[in-house]
DNA sequence: ATTTAGTTTCAGAAATATTTGAAAGTTCGG
DNA sequence: CCGAACTTTCAAATATTTCTGAAACTAAAT
């Protein structure tokens, strides 16, 4: 197979994937462009690659930017803004995992604490499980999260070593 | 806040939730009904609960099951089929993870390994950057596959206990 | 101050995903 | 075998999400 085509198939990998967990196909693939790609590219670049318009381009680079997984840089002289991806896979993983909880899973959460808050739940019997399920959903994610939090501060190499022989 | 209000409320929440991470509304709001109703409960029940139509109801209440977080049960006597989903979120949220790397990561990873098959890699610097990108990815991949397969064989009570101190 | 190179915004268009509902299929009881 | 009760299917309708492109904006260079 040619290098070309390998990323092109590489680019619709990742926007598949991106699509099926509720990214946005177009952000998973300038993401992937990002990632295969040894220099920075600029907003042209990316558009004449993935045939897209402008728009799309600068509104996608910038939701990357805010998810800290792509920077932008200036070449010396050049007016023209250029963009790389974050390389290290574990980094990525992480910052994405940890953004999404932030975003998507505590303000849900958070809003979980008004349902506890039930008229005669001390006597109602289906008024007591209700709460319970919510109660325990609260507690489950509040493992998890502190369990992403732990991986977060851990480097790659602590990971590959001694949590994956927990594992074996 | 009324239990029925407060039921209302959740469900809308998981079905947000879920869209968010590319499962579609309906089927996470007819699992946060099973997830919150104390008895089993008939197509016709979820129906008129969610307004939706028989087709809708039928198809998501399949890919739960499929899913492995529904099942159906048989009232002695009665025609009709009726739904309950497990109520333990530890086993419904390793369900969840477990079958979407099955269905969704291993075969996009599996595909990734001919990427790697790539004319002139040898010499080429940059033909070597891609594979090395790609062998990345898949090794986490890997780490992070085996961590779940770990997870999944773990009960409850000693992720609460032992792990959950690991990350302090 | 004006031109030029570049970036951002957003209303409407296009693409995708979901839902409906009616017809076809199934299964049980008599 | 037939009819009633219930389930499944899927083409067409609807809803949602994403993308485009042109106009507005910004800032550097002349």
């Amino acid at each position: 197979m040619k290098l070309e085509e390998a990323k092109q198939q590489f680019i619709q990998n990742w926007g598949v994937l991106g699509s099926q967990w509720g990214i946005n196909r177009t952000m998973a693939q300038i993401h992937a462009l990002l990632l295969v790609s040894p220099d920075p590219m600029s907003a042209d670049d990316i558009m004449s690659q993935l045939q897209i318009s402008r728009g799309n381009t600068n509104m996608n680079v910038r939701d990357l930017m805010d998810w800290g997984i792509v920077d932008k840089v200036l070449k010396p002289g050049e007016r023209k803004e250029f963009f790389v991806a974050e390389k290290d896979i574990w980094t990525v993983a992480m910052r994405i995992i940890k953004e999404r909880k932030r975003r998507e899973v505590e303000p849900i959460l958070n809003a979980m604490d008004q349902l506890k808050d039930i008229e005669g739940a001390k006597n109602d019997k289906e008024a007591k499980m209700f709460v319970d399920t919510i109660t325990d959903i609260q507690k489950f994610a509040n493992q998890a999260s502190k369990a992403v939090d732990g991986l977060t501060k851990m480097d790659e190499h602590w990971f590959t070593g001694t949590l994956l022989k927990l594992f074996k």
